[in-house]
DNA sequence: ATGGTAGCCTTGCTA
């Protein structure tokens, strides 16, 4: 099973490089983040003629997630518990053949020092508990998405640019190391310990065609989709063709069960 | 020293 995770920063400006990758990479499942509307205005239809079901948790203008795949979700549960006032489309979860993937969009932070960055944080403990919920359940889970968060120094191409930004704070990357030691597994990194491996250029400045770029976008696994884990990277042709999003794709092939 | 780009639509906000 392929799953990926895609910022599309925008579905509907983004969606003739999305058919166009799907067409080609057939994945199973994809993990889609802002994707900027509501649920009424994603663009189903065009989707399910690529034979794609589509589970949306909608928002006009900003964030926006979703879940595609090529067997309709079962048990899909829509945002991330801990918070009951929290408006904003970052999270969905739904379970395809025997895996439960999440596609999230963790909140960017910036600038620090203020409640964006308070609120960054308070989102990270939560997902931290959601991912102690599932992890207690023992069973293959991926939880896949941008969290706005750049691991290592190795994962930025100018760390001393990136001192202040919310993405490499030191309590960033502590908080998501925690939550990779309560047991989750950085897929991309199993298979690929080079630094300098991107999956987000800035528009400005020309950082794609100088390849300075983030790693941000990320596919955790639970041990027992870890050890079904078969491949993984980072897509990097849709970030080269016209009307681009800043992301490309990650991915992941688990193992079917036995 | 500052602005540079993109997408939304609010002529500013978010990234």
């Amino acid at each position: 099973m392929k799953i990926a995770t895609f910022n599309v920063n925008s579905i509907k400006v983004r969606l003739p490089i999305l058919l166009g990758w799907l067409e080609a990479v057939k994945p199973d499942v994809v993990c889609l983040q802002e994707i900027k509307c509501l649920a009424a205005d994603f663009p189903a239809l065009e989707l399910k003629g690529l034979g794609y079901h589509a589970e949306v948790v909608g928002q006009k203008t900003y964030n926006g997630v979703a879940l595609l795949s090529r067997e309709p979700a079962r048990d899909v549960t829509k945002g991330l518990a801990g918070d009951a006032g929290d408006e904003q489309a970052r999270y969905i979860e739904g379970t395809f053949g025997d895996i439960r993937v999440a596609s999230l969009y963790l909140p960017n932070g910036n600038p620090i020092g203020t409640e964006k960055f308070t609120y960054k944080l308070a989102w990270m403990a939560r997902l931290k508990a959601r991912t102690a919920a599932l992890l207690a359940q023992e069973i293959p889970f991926v939880l896949a998405g941008d969290y706005n968060v750049c691991p290592t120094d190795a994962d930025v191409f100018n760390p001393a640019l990136f001192r202040d930004d919310a993405l490499c704070q030191p309590e960033s990357r502590r908080q998501f190391r925690a939550l990779l030691n309560l047991g989750l597994t950085d897929a991309f990194r199993v298979f690929h310990q080079e630094p300098h491996r991107y999956s987000f250029w800035d528009y400005q400045q020309g950082r794609w065609y100088r390849d300075e770029g983030l790693r941000i976008d990320h596919l955790l696994l639970s041990p027992q989709a870890a050890d079904r884990l078969l491949a993984a990277d980072i897509d990097k042709s849709p970030r080269g063709k016209d009307k681009a999003s800043d992301h490309t794709p990650v991915w992941c092939e688990l193992r079917a069960s036995a």
